[in-house]
DNA sequence: ATATTTACGCAACGGTAGTAGCGTAAATGG
DNA sequence: CCATTTACGCTACTACCGTTGCGTAAATAT
């Protein structure tokens, strides 16, 4: 698939590692815009120049970034559409809290820092080709859910007329709308409550049926 | 309530006016990115300094200009709660579609404009006490729908365990997950199928009733 | 070998956010 | 009238993003 054969001298692939774990480090000791790529420089030990020559801005480069390390989240599928969604959407819920968290932990200042997540969905507003990456790691993130939703429909568990879509973002709608917009928190009760509420309406059974 | 009779020389008001003047005109023009505080300061003919006595940032001038040009988005209610939401839904993605758009329209260049919108969400997760603006401007801008599904819970259109702010959280997050994450298109088919489905499981009925 | 191509490091620069120092202007309090 | 207090304008400064120019290093092509 590849071996390209280009002209020039190669990349060094040494640098690529040493600038994304130096860039990793700086993001979770300071936080999204407290990150500055004159530092990732200094400890990649590498020019400013060979940074942009990979990433054309910081917000690329930290896009990038996320994308690499987001840890999968894992979907089971127990026939039980309400718990296997509560599962789900509590792991989701944790994992934004933790990055609306980084940067903030180790220094007892100010608190100035991040919510990686906000910056994320800035930098994709502002360079479009960031909003693709965006776009793409979430339909990505979000595959393994739909998939779970639609297997619920065909089985007979949802009523037929619902669309996954629409049904999806109720859910990972109002958690990041909690997350980015109001603020309020999303505790295990809430999901509860928000999985019982989205699919009263669906015709879920309350107890699971198996194929 | 407010005669405080301070100490020494007055702020200029004319300063005041001239300034968010000066920033309505450049967020318009530009968009949230390439708004500049030293151009503000130059089309308000006011030194730099008097800006940063007024708002610590860039983002607390950007986020109290929001705060004070944001339209309000009238409620009515006609007794028909699904045609109320669509409505209102409707005209909250309208101006989430224009907010989006601003600074676009009149340069030809590049796209790298803003959305306001995410920036905001990012000025939020940056500074907790722009947060505290933010969050302020959503719960009053929502305080009439959320008033809106209260009183139909009230006269019986809704099942009585249905939670109004997590109905809510299901219909304005799904707009805000469309704009700011997936990029999904908002158009008034999608509202209709949302409410539609966010309704379907509070016992709404389908023709309006009277209380 | 030599030419070509691409990457690297270095240094300097322009643009913007935000700060600091200082002299001056406009208000209040005695 | 005069001291005090706060606002204003001006200049200069630091920090960071992103760019440019140039000399050098490492690969391929002939």
């Amino acid at each position: 698939m590849t071996a390209p054969v280009r002209r020039g001298r190669p990349r060094s692939e040494n640098a690529d590692v040493r600038i994304l774990e130096a860039a990793h480090e700086l993001l979770v000791e300071r936080g999204y815009d407290r990150f500055a790529m004159d530092e990732v420089a200094a400890r990649a030990a590498v020019a400013k120049t060979t940074l942009y020559r990979r990433w054309p801005t910081k917000d690329h480069l930290l896009v990038a970034l996320v994308a690499k390390i987001q840890d999968e989240v894992s979907v089971a599928d127990t026939g039980d559409i309400r718990r296997d969604l509560s599962v789900y959407l509590t792991a989701v819920a944790t994992g934004l809290d933790r990055m609306r968290r980084v940067g903030r932990d180790l220094t007892g200042e100010e608190d100035r820092s991040a919510g990686v997540v906000a910056e994320l969905v800035a930098a994709a507003a502002r360079h479009p080709d960031v909003g693709d990456v965006v776009r793409n790691l979430f339909a990505r993130r979000n595959a393994l859910p739909l998939a779970l939703l639609d297997r619920a429909r065909e089985r007979g568990a949802l009523a037929p007329g619902t669309s996954s879509e629409v049904l999806f973002d109720q859910l990972a709608g109002a958690l990041y709308y909690r997350l980015l917009v109001t603020g309020a928190p999303i505790g295990a009760d809430y999901v509860e409550e928000l999985v019982g509420q989205v699919l009263a309406g669906t015709g879920a059974t309350r107890h699971p049926e198996r194929t």
